[in-house]
DNA sequence: CGATGTCATGACATCGGTGTCATAGAACAC
DNA sequence: GTGTTCTATGACACCGATGTCATGACATCG
């Protein structure tokens, strides 16, 4: 492999001339310039960052720790669309000249103290550290030598952190429903006291409050456990209590669950949407855009997280914060709208003509 | 940040023997040996793999290079359970005290001399390959000067690569079906022309010849376009065709697919699985778990096949391939039998009890 | 008892860049 | 014309490990 001092040689000129030439750190003659890039490009040169590194006592690393948190398997593979999180950040880190070390524990939380060791050898300048769900962690002490960002958690210590506006997105899709005419609005919510349960409920709650309609109880019914293993029995029930209270549309917590409610309630001969809106959260897209009608979901905004998170890391690392900037930032998405809600005047419109047929 | 130095000073020892004590490359002394891990432990000391990169001319590092390859996003969100692959890749890797540096490319193309570059200046000692679908790809001449394995993916020059079963896992799915009692089994198949498309309709065919049951050519046809855009209206039309040749089962190209059917199925008021049974490919647990009823399906095993890819390359690396290696390696995996497939015995009866009802 | 071998350790050079400082020549100011 | 600044370049040390070789203290052997 060519060193700087092959393509000096080459080029007949010191090699602190060919580094000054990659680096721009000081004025080259142009004529000397061209005569080391020719030199570069003819031996095939890739300077090593090793000795870069070494030298310099930067490493231009940022290390990215995913997975890292659940030890239980509670949403067993909420971290799938966390490679939408990777590319966000890549693609920032990567316009910073920088790179991006991956690790990814697989939800086995002994490997965590390997990882950061490894991160540590290769002297990251930086942390993303990612939780699965929304959610409080508290920070391992070995990580707080260093600029970090956490990413769809936050702590107590008020670390910096991007985190998905939950409570707004609820409340944009609630609003949108009932703007499409929708006044009685079942959810079925994740498990209670979950970070993004609570949020997520109040912005139900804000966005009936702000449209002057009052919540009936028995419309919000929590519609999953925990641990999953009795979900469906616990969602067959929900569903029951929520019908009750005779609802036009049903949010649902997430994208699985609507996929589950489209069985169900295809079993008890609803249509969707014709007799029964549903909404989900999340906008999967290999769930929502697939499922036939197409799902209406609130964007869970991973990839935008990823970006911002990466763009804050670097700002931390440079020590230009924003005036004013938070701790905890939110990012916000657009509800999709799919066919699976239907506007009401529609909807009542489309029961009159059948009623006139039959 | 503590050097080797400093912990050579702190144990009363030369820098050298630090080093042995690390790396355990020749006899210290039991009372030497422990002086030197307190002095590391006291000072906190992380040894710097930059420098014993540049030394030792090993980098340990193994670049892994994704969403690499489709410029075009035929099937945009194919690239999600990648995250399965560097799972399991990651576990083999760190097990050989090694670290995967990932790039992903995010799908644009243009990207990848960049990503590459980077990889050459961190001087990673080979390289995972990874194509978002099964397919024959024709590698830069860039990668070509370290070992390299592909991972869903082939060249024409045999270079080593780790490959899905196609044909054998729906050789299995089908076989399962007849033994359930199947006998005319609608295949709504991928483009065609498609590796993985020839491969499974191989095996479906196969799986009939095998078990002495003829092929209704009506009952296969193509479900999917390249381009996706009206992938919908031609899911419909093929499905009115497979439904005309009587099926007992229809088998889906992909989970996605399948979700869709399940939608067009219930529309026309199939209850499924009791008038009508359907089989995925891919196994997303995300959909097949959650679907309702659960979607037997065959596993498209990303964690197994990033798995052997690395242990493929460690291999390769060390030159210590297996007697009779194959260059190619299929990775099977089990079929998820869920609620979705009804045994025909079953269904007969259950018919027959419904007609007694009535 | 001298020769040989093994164990435990250290001195020193080296990997490939970059930071610091020095310097020669050209341009500019007074 | 002399002093000052700027441009362009090179000499040299150094970042923090490890490979090579040397060496002293013992143990073993014939």
């Amino acid at each position: 492999m060519a060193t700087i001092y092959d393509v000096a040689k080459a080029a007949g000129v010191s090699p602190k001339t060919v580094s000054r030439v990659m680096n721009g750190d000081a004025p080259v003659n142009q004529a000397t310039r061209e005569a080391v890039q020719q030199a570069m490009a003819a031996l095939n040169y890739v300077p090593s960052s090793a000795a870069r590194t070494m030298r310099s006592q930067r490493s231009g690393l940022i290390g990215m720790i995913t997975g890292a948190i659940s030890s239980t398997h509670h949403f067993e593979d909420a971290g799938l669309p966390e490679i939408y999180l990777v590319q966000g950040a890549q693609r920032v880190i990567d316009q910073s000249n920088r790179t991006l070390l991956i690790a990814d524990s697989g939800g086995q939380a002994e490997r965590i103290p390997t990882l950061l060791q490894t991160f540590q050898e290769h002297r990251v300048e930086g942390i993303l550290y990612v939780a699965e769900y929304h959610r409080e962690v508290s920070l391992p002490a070995a990580l707080r030598d260093r600029p970090i960002v956490l990413v769809n958690c936050f702590d107590a210590e008020d670390t910096p952190s991007v985190l998905p506006d939950d409570e707004g997105a609820q409340y944009a899709l609630v609003d949108g429903l009932i703007r499409r005419g929708h006044h009685r609005i079942g959810y079925l919510t994740l498990p209670e006291h979950y970070v993004a349960c609570d949020l997520r409920v109040a912005g139900y709650r804000r966005a009936h409050r702000d449209n002057g309609i009052a919540v009936d109880d028995g419309l919000v019914q929590v519609g999953a456990l925990p641990s999953s293993t009795h979900e469906f029995d616990l969602l067959w029930d929900a569903l029951d209590r929520i019908l009750k209270a005779e609802p036009t549309v049903i949010c649902c917590a997430n994208d699985k669950m609507a996929m589950r409610v489209y069985g169900l309630l295809r079993e008890r001969g609803f249509a969707i949407p014709q007799q029964m809106s549903v909404a989900g959260y999340d906008d999967y897209r290999m769930i929502a855009e697939h499922l036939h009608p197409g799902l209406t979901s609130a964007e869970l905004p991973y990839a935008a997280m990823g970006a911002r998170a990466a763009d804050k890391l670097l700002r931390l690392m440079s020590g230009t914060t924003k005036p004013n900037e938070p701790s905890r930032e939110l990012v916000s998405a657009p509800v999709a709208w799919r066919e699976s809600v239907q506007t009401r005047d529609a909807n009542v419109t489309q029961l009159n003509s059948r009623r006139k047929e039959t």
